[in-house]
DNA sequence: CAAAATACGTAACATAAGATACAGCGCTCC
DNA sequence: GGAGCGCTGTATCTTATGTTACGTATTTTG
């Protein structure tokens, strides 16, 4: 079974002529970057001609250019996605259920990880620490919950949390409540639901600044949103996993106590000595 | 010192129009692919038109697109090189504040999985995918999103499904329904909640079976539970995690999703019917 | 050794890609 | 409330890229 571009080449290699050679070792010797260049490119690296770059992929079984290539970057995707920790660990003996799950749901994380800087994070809690606004969370039918486990917790730490639950219009008529100095986070992934796209939008309107969790294809809602969080749901299961976007929510939880650590910690000797 | 386009894309993602920044956020969120398409694919994938996208690598800071593909395919191959320097984020020095808090849950999950058997994973989801009985869940202050996370995606699998909310007296009534066949999911971490306890306590007199998600020091609950779950908390951070048992739990809904698979799967096509 | 077939490059071509000009719209600031 | 500025998309244009046709060189084979 052939299954990158670099094996077919391996496997075909014998049966091409020698310009074609020469073509397929010049990519081999720099898998697979001088693929993803222009034909010019590649001939002059190779110091053959265009055609003959052409003849080669054509042998390889691509119809032109441009597919040759695609497929070239699906390969690359598909290995930038799967950290080495997957072709490190090996799959668990015996097929327990349980591995692939935590193994799946660890890489996410990492793989979320990768595409959030530290200034992107600093940059939300900055935001959602300003306490001249208000904060508002609101999530999907699944993700409700981290909407709520985030509101919990910042609810502690600074006055004017809300979350928002319940029937739409209730939701809908606190936009009256919502302007420039807010603050709306949106839990939001696959089957984006029609309802918080539109009350993402009402509320860009009003100038809310919204924070968005999402996954990594992006719920509409992206389009209205000040910060994007697209967090890996991958898992060997019937549902998506919210897992990774749940750290990130704790993540930001811890960050933004950090930041109110002075007036926080007061709020939080307060609260204890209410009980 | 800023040493690739992400790192370039965060610093400046402030500075740019609406427009803009979603083309920006449609890279990060699956870096650096889109990056290496077409400027049409990149405009589609981020639903802005191709001027836009132009105009987005012109301000950071290239003369043109191909030159902006070129860095990236650079980036790439330096990536592909060393391995090891894979890292899309280095660790931020001088204590970034992601690094070690993704660490620490990463621990976290890698040591509560390591306590925890497949087995009795398998058992859990056998009580939970058991039709003869009905299913409670509920939580603390901070762990009732995920009871109610959980309770989500049960529900839809199965009848009989019940997340217990609201005032502590609501559910106590609720006593009255449950017995010997049912079971009842109680996510209790520190500082453990007396009404919890006294809640299973009654619970369990009735001769309901309990499953208990709680840390690793042990809610009181765990004396009247039949299986319990204990997970890491410890995070740097002012708050413990719970990342842990979330994870915990979707592996256990994944779980019991598959146990029901037939009829599951018949149920989701009902519910999809029904929209 | 001659003839045919194959390989390869040059040069012309077509097309698809990136770049630009411009107009409409919304927002901000007087 | 009006003027000005900045953002964004449509339509157009230009360029560079992939593609093809064809002639020469090279190898193979009878």
């Amino acid at each position: 079974m052939i299954s990158n571009i670099a094996e077919l080449i391996a496997d075909r290699i014998g049966t091409m002529p020698a310009s074609e050679r020469r073509a397929a070792q010049t990519l081999i010797a720099s898998y697979p970057m001088i693929g993803l260049k222009t034909v010019a490119e590649f001939s002059a690296a190779s110091g053959v001609s265009s055609p003959t770059i052409l003849r080669f992929v054509a042998r390889l079984g691509f119809q032109n250019y441009p597919e040759f290539q695609s497929s070239l970057q699906d390969e690359l995707a598909a290995q930038l996605q799967s950290p080495a920790t997957r072709t490190l660990n090996p799959p668990s003996p015996g097929g327990g259920t349980v591995s692939p799950m935590l193994e799946a749901t660890l890489d996410n994380m990492r793989e979320t990880f990768r595409h959030l800087s530290d200034k992107q994070l600093a940059d939300i809690a900055a935001r959602l620490a300003d306490r001249r606004g208000k904060t508002f969370l609101i999530g999907g039918r699944f993700t409700d919950p981290l909407a709520r486990y985030m509101a919990a917790h910042l609810a502690i730490i600074q006055p004017d949390v809300f979350h928002l639950a319940g029937q739409e219009s209730m939701w809908r008529d606190r936009l009256i409540d919502m302007g420039k100095r807010d603050v709306l986070v949106i839990f939001d992934i696959r089957r984006y639901q029609d309802s918080l796209v539109r009350f993402a939008e009402k509320a860009h309107q009003r100038g809310v600044q919204i924070v968005l969790f999402t996954d990594q294809w992006l719920s509409p809602i992206a389009r209205f949103a000040r910060h994007v969080i697209a967090g890996r749901t991958a898992v060997p299961s019937a549902w998506d996993s919210s897992a990774a976007l749940f750290v990130v929510a704790e993540t930001l939880i811890g960050a933004v106590t950090r930041q109110l650590e002075a007036e926080g910690a007061k709020r939080i000797r307060e609260m204890e000595s209410l009980r």
